[in-house]
DNA sequence: ATATGTGCAAATGGTTTGCAGTGAG
DNA sequence: CTCACTGCAAACCATTTGCACATAT
């Protein structure tokens, strides 16, 4: 995990060396998706916005979010029961447990996916991109909670 | 993969195994689903049941949609750019090839998923219960149109 | 006979868009 | 000074829901 006061550095470097401006209310999100530990809802961010520039709106965070996917620096999940999430912090496709009965989210390491996406590309014939690699299940809280009878 | 006759006799049985009408809208349904070879959309599915039953409604689709994935029956994908997509043929989870170029969809052989997500929840300590596995790519075909210049 | 299933149309909810006004560069 | 950005409200669109009617069992 990068220390969140480089990375958001990084990300208004990238942001100014593309030509875009840096608003205060860019500037506030850049901060939130900068520390954000979890992988935050759309909702999440907006909240945390709003405590560092209250007069941000909804469409606003919408639209940088989806001109930081672009630039490759946040990562749109997708985890259906759940809706989307976001990670700024490594925003290049990784594996992900989750927890459907709190939601909780962890970033297991794993480090055979190169080899697989290669196994996959032989035996389609595909050029392979990306990936989406998510294990559902219950956190071991949940767990013990779902025992007491 | 089944044969399209087994599977449909077997979704019928599962159907009123549970006390479920077998409706003629759900027999034209039950077998669109039983013979599907790629992975439809709702649209594609409701199109393809209106050849047999003209007068079929979206919601109907929808709705015993909903009812087989209770039943365990069909499995609900979701490719975030492509949006939801059923598979009724393999009800569990499995790896799934995608291309970006024209949205076509392969199950590749896998055969070390029971691994992987033991590592995961020797890691974690989730229980996991299901997965998504997706690999997004161009297929050989869009990777020959790609060169065209 | 009866409650499940259907079809319609309206509601929903997350996301996107149009546009007039604002402010970063 | 200018054009990209913002905020509002309306538009979107896939999916869900409510309800009166139809029908499988």
């Amino acid at each position: 995990m990068a220390d969140p006061r480089e990375r958001l550095d990084q990300l208004i470097r990238v942001l100014k060396g593309a030509g875009h401006r840096l608003t205060p209310q860019r500037l506030a999100m850049l901060k939130v998706i900068a520390k954000s530990e979890g992988h935050p809802s759309v909702e999440r961010i907006y909240e945390q916005i709003k405590a560092d520039f209250p007069t941000t709106s909804l469409a606003t965070v919408y639209k940088t979010l989806s001109l930081l996917k672009e630039m490759g620096e946040v990562l749109e999940l997708s985890f259906p029961p759940l809706g989307s999430r976001y990670d700024g912090n490594r925003p290049y496709p990784h594996p992900h447990v989750i927890c459907t009965g709190c939601g909780k989210i962890l970033d297991p390491e794993f480090t055979s996916m190169a080899e697989i996406s290669q196994e996959m590309a032989r035996q389609t014939g595909f050029q392979i991109t990306h990936h989406q690699m998510n294990f559902f299940g219950l956190c071991p809280k949940c767990q013990q909670e779902g025992q007491k009878t």
